[in-house]
DNA sequence: GTCTATAAGTAGATAGAC
DNA sequence: GTCTATCTACTTATAGAC
């Protein structure tokens, strides 16, 4: 065998190796965040849960905010782009009102410790110039549910007198403080929420927010399914 | 005059001027806690606040958390017996449903900077033994708020197939994350939504809820009016 | 009641040996 | 890539002078 071919094998188990290695940090460091808070979490800890010292942390992270920034980057990025996605699709505002809710419960789900940490630390990251890219996303995202909900509003699906950045500001906030029903891996739940499944709860919240914003009339029409994912 | 009349006048205003200080450090405890949490604030910016140094603080309140507890404790507290007060109303459930959206609303208005710490630092109080009455006393509330929802599935007014536990759950993360309306005193509002008054807030959310919790048929009618006042 | 001065502890981060 | 050792800064809180 070429010894290329051997040099860069060992260098992809190498590439691999450090990459769990710093996969296994931010796993530790995301779950600190999302039970205690940034703040309130100390690099000591974080090293302490995968049984490494402290100073070590620094081979792999510059900064204990860099490290905040690889768990929450993705999932506000893929957040914003799953919005703009959604909003801009072919059928009725209805429709897509229900795909937002039903893939942003999705997604908060899948990565419920990201979405703890980016609405608990909010106040953070609007502090932080290096954040900046994550208020914008979420504001974009925003404008992208409210104009799904203008849509509706047109079409005469949703009524005419609805205050469009008051309801959708308030459904972003229920949706995305229910990122509370943080669990633990050892299954012990944070909070009762946790017991109800993905499905029960997007039902429970597409039809909780259907009736509100719904126009006269149109309130006990069966809620649609949402868009299939892609 | 009697020297003891003299005497007690200026204990009086002793008192007060003591009083008055530690209102004075209280507020400003209770604006830097809002804005930036309870751990990230330090008793130097607090002192700094009020011009004075940070180990005279000692002499007003023995730790940092006995500010906390100041901030928060009526709020909590009140809360709580209001909850209880309208639940037990002698009237329909719509009627006092109504009037806890209506008193929360306000009350969190009257103590913007209370509520936003209160929800904020909920996983710090969860932690702390010493908070133990403020959980206690939310939880009342909660369930106080539950009964009214029940008594109006009982009534007729709300659709049988709901879910109480999810629905005051999701209601009440709806009211409370409001807290982040705050708003300085310079008036720059930290949120939009600083800029709506009380009274187009309650009848909002009113409307929001009423809408999504009514039983069928109930959609339409007219939002009742809160109790009055005592 | 506020000051000066400081204790005792912990934070994030770094340098260099192995 | 991790360790040892440590720096600098900052934290809450205290002691005693004024």
């Amino acid at each position: 065998m070429a010894s290329e071919a051997k040099e860069a094998r060992r260098a992809g188990a190498r590439r691999r190796g450090q990459a769990d290695r710093r996969a296994a940090i931010l796993a530790a460091a995301a779950r600190r965040f999302a039970e205690f808070g940034f703040e309130a979490t100390t690099v000591r800890q974080i090293a302490d849960d995968v049984q490494i010292l402290s100073g070590s942390l620094y081979h792999h992270f510059a900064t204990k905010e860099e490290m905040l920034d690889d768990i929450v980057r993705d999932a506000v990025l893929d957040q914003h782009a799953r919005a703009l996605r959604i909003a801009s699709a072919d059928c009725e505002a209805e429709v897509r009102f229900v795909t937002l809710i039903a893939e942003e419960l999705s997604a908060l789900a899948e990565r419920i410790e990201a979405y703890a940490i980016i609405f608990n630390e909010r106040k953070f990251f609007r502090r932080s110039a290096e954040f900046a890219y994550l208020i914008k996303a979420r504001k974009d995202a925003f404008e992208a549910w409210r104009s799904v909900l203008d849509d509706g509003v047109r079409e005469g699906a949703f009524h005419a007198g609805i205050d469009s950045y008051l309801t959708i500001s308030t459904i972003m906030r229920m949706l995305n403080s229910g990122a509370d029903w943080y669990r633990h891996e050892d299954g012990s739940p944070l909070d009762a929420m946790a017991n109800y499944s993905l499905e029960a709860l997007t039902a429970f919240y597409a039809g909780f927010v259907l009736r509100s914003v719904r126009a006269a009339g149109r309130t006990d029409a069966p809620i649609p399914g949402a868009l299939p994912r892609r």
